[in-house]
DNA sequence: CTGAAAGCGCTTACAG
DNA sequence: CTGAAAGCGCTTACAG
C-alpha cells in the first residue's frame, strides 16, 4: 500500500487475480465470472479499498462531479435549490462540487475554469452569465451546461426557467381583484434576469390595465433593502394600498417596515405579494401570500437532463410552471 | 487535442518546449527560466489550456479538495456557515466538494468514502460523527480531518467547538438577571452535541441557583417545532415568563405562537433567548436576544488549519467564543 | 472469462 | 535550466 491509500493492485495481490479484474468486479456490467467478483470484492473490502475516481475519470470520459455555481449561498431560496440539487445528484451517484461566485464579475469565468480542471461532467449556473467563449469551450471538452434562471442562451446548454413575467403579470391581477387602488412594485438594483421579467411583467399588465404604479427599486436583493423600500413607500402622502415584491426577502422587509414603523395593518391597508415562498414566507408572523418557486421540480429537471442521454432531437429548455401560493397578506375583496 | 480537452502535450508543441517545461510554467517555484514560461503561457492561453487538476492529484499528494459532509444544508445557520466555509476555501486556493448526509445514518460514513474515492485533502465534518474506524482510514489515507461542533474527539483530527455549554448558563444567568420567575428550556430531539451541551448548561445554572425549570424536547430542530413548544407551554395554567431555545429556529416559532395564537406580549409578559443569531433573529418583527455563532472566525480557524503546517506540536482543538447578541426579547429588569 | 499491455495527463527525480 | 523517462492508479481494447 502505497501513500496514496489501497490500490487495485493491493487487491488484486490479495484476491490473486490481475489488475484488470479488480477494475472489471467495479465496473457494472463488465465481463467477470461471479466467483471472481466475489473474491475481488472480499479482499477489497478487508483491505478498505475505494477506487480512485481521480485515476478512473482520466480514463473514462466521465468523472461523476457536477459544477454548482452560484452566488448568495446562504440566502433562503439559493440554499434551498442548492441543498435539492446536491440531494438529487447524489440520488443519481453524482456528487457537487460547490464554487462560489460571489466575488468579482469574473467570477462566473474563473468558476467555469475551475470546473474545467476538474473536468467535471456538467457545470449548473444560478447566478451569472459567462461568456459564449468561454461556454463553447466547456462543451468542447465534453461538459454539459445547465441554465438555470438566465435569459440569454447558450448553443448547447439546458434551460430552466419559470415564467416570471407570467407571474409579474397574475400579481397584478390579483392586486387588482383584491380592490388595491395605489399600485407599487418593489425590486432591487441586482438586475437578474427573474427579476426584471417579474418587474416586466408586472409593468406590462399594469400598462395595459391603464394603471400608473409606483416603482421603487434599490440596493441588493434583501430583507434590509425591503425595509428601506417600506420606509419609503409608505412615507408618501398617498401611501400604496398593494405592492408587489420580485422577491420574499424584500416582501418581507416591506411588510416589517409598513407594520412597526408606520402602524399599517396587513391586508387591511396594504396586501402584500412575494416571489420565492422561502421558508419564513410561511411564518406566522408574515403570513405572505408569495409565487413558489418549485425547487425539488427544478433540481429534478437539471439532474435528469445531466443522467439522460440527451438526444439531439430533445428540446434544451424547460419551462417550469409557478404557483401562488395564497396566505394572509392579500385582502379578501370586499363583497359589494 | 484529444478527447479530454487541451493536454500539455498540445502547449508543449505550440511553445515548442517539452511537456516538462509546461508541467514546470505551471508549478510555482520550479526551476525554469522566465523567458521559456513565458512561451508556454502564451501558448496555452491562446489554447485554452487548464492544468488537469485531476491527473495532477493522482501524483501529488493533494487535490486541492475538501468535502463539506453535512445535513439541513438550507437551514440558516448551516447554510451560512456552509457559505462562509466554501468562500474561505476557495480565497486559499482549495475547492468545496459538498455532500449531504441527510439520509441514512450511515451517511456520514458514505460521505468520507465518498471524499477517499476522490483523495480529497480533507474532510470537514459539519453533522453526524463517522466511527472511529473510518476516520483512521481516513488520516492513513494523508487526508485532513476537521470536526466542527462534535463532541468526540477522533485522534489526528481538528476539533472546533463553541462553549455551547457555558451559553447554557449564561442564557440562565440573564433571564434570571431579568427578573424572570418561571422558566423554560425549549429545545428539538435531535440530540446533537451542540444542543444537548446548551441544555446542560442552563440545567447546570439552574439547578446550582436551585431553580425548577420546564423542559419541552420535541421534534426536528425547526421553526414548526418551536411553535409547537410555544403553544404547548403557553397552554399551561402557570405560563412560564422566560424560555432558553437552543435555537434561533425554535425560538422564533416560540415566539410566533406565544405571540400570535395566545396574545402574549414579548418581552413584557415572556422573555425569549435564542443560539446561532440567523438573520431572522434580527427582523424587525422578532428582535431577538441570541448568542452569535461567529460562522466567519469558525471557518477561518477552519481553512487555517487545513492550509497550515499542522506541525504535530499544534493543538489540535480550538474554542471559539460565543457572545450574547443584546436585542429586544428580554426585558429589562424592573429598577426598584 | 481472463491477463498482459498500452495509455489517460500529469509530475518529478535523473542526467546533462 | 532543460528534456527523456518512469510512474501515479486506473480502464480497455487485444489476444487467448
Amino acid at each position: 500500500m502505497g501513500r496514496g491509500g489501497v490500490s487495485a493492485k493491493d487487491v488484486a495481490k490479495a484476491a490473486g487475480v490481475s489488475r484488470a479484474a479488480v477494475s472489471r468486479a467495479f465496473t457494472p456490467g463488465a465481463s467477470i465470472s461471479a466467483e471472481t467478483r466475489k473474491k475481488v470484492m472480499k479482499a477489497a473490502d478487508t483491505l478498505g479499498y475505494q477506487v480512485n475516481h481521480l485515476a478512473r475519470g482520466l480514463i473514462r470520459s466521465e468523472t461523476g462531479i457536477v459544477a454548482l455555481i452560484a452566488a448568495e449561498l446562504a440566502t433562503p431560496y439559493r440554499s434551498a435549490l442548492l441543498a435539492a440539487l446536491s440531494e438529487r445528484l447524489q440520488e443519481a451517484g453524482k456528487v457537487a462540487m460547490l464554487i462560489n461566485s460571489d466575488r468579482s464579475d469574473d467570477s462566473v469565468e474563473r468558476a467555469l475554469r475551475q470546473a474545467i480542471s476538474y473536468r467535471t461532467d456538467a457545470a449548473v449556473v444560478l447566478s451569472g452569465m459567462p461568456k459564449t467563449e468561454l461556454t463553447e469551450t466547456c462543451l468542447k471538452n465534453g461538459m454539459r451546461l445547465v441554465l438555470i434562471n438566465r435569459d440569454e442562451y447558450r448553443e448547447g446548454s439546458y434551460l430552466i426557467r419559470l415564467d416570471d413575467r407570467a407571474a409579474g403579470r397574475t400579481a397584478f391581477a390579483t392586486l387588482a381583484a383584491a380592490g388595491c387602488r395605489r399600485l407599487a412594485l418593489a425590486t432591487s438594483q441586482a438586475g437578474t434576469p427573474s427579476l426584471s421579467a417579474r418587474r416586466d411583467g408586472f409593468r406590462d399588465a399594469a400598462a395595459a390595465a391603464g394603471v400608473e404604479i409606483v416603482e421603487e427599486a434599490t440596493g441588493p436583493t434583501s430583507y434590509e433593502t425591503g425595509l428601506s423600500i417600506g420606509t419609503r413607500l409608505m412615507s408618501q402622502t398617498d401611501r400604496p394600498d398593494g405592492v408587489f415584491c420580485t422577491t420574499d426577502l424584500l416582501a418581507l422587509g416591506v411588510m416589517d417596515a409598513a407594520r412597526h414603523r408606520f402602524g399599517v395593518r396587513i391586508p387591511e391597508d396594504l396586501s402584500v405579494i412575494g416571489f420565492d415562498d422561502v421558508p419564513q414566507a410561511s411564518w406566522e408572523s408574515y403570513d405572505l401570500t408569495t409565487f413558489s418557486q418549485p425547487v425539488g421540480e427544478i433540481a429534478d429537471a437539471c439532474v435528469d437532463w445531466l443522467t439522460g442521454d440527451a438526444m439531439s432531437g430533445d428540446p434544451l429548455q424547460t419551462s417550469i410552471p409557478v404557483q401562488l401560493a395564497w396566505r394572509g397578506s392579500v385582502r379578501k375583496n370586499q363583497p359589494f
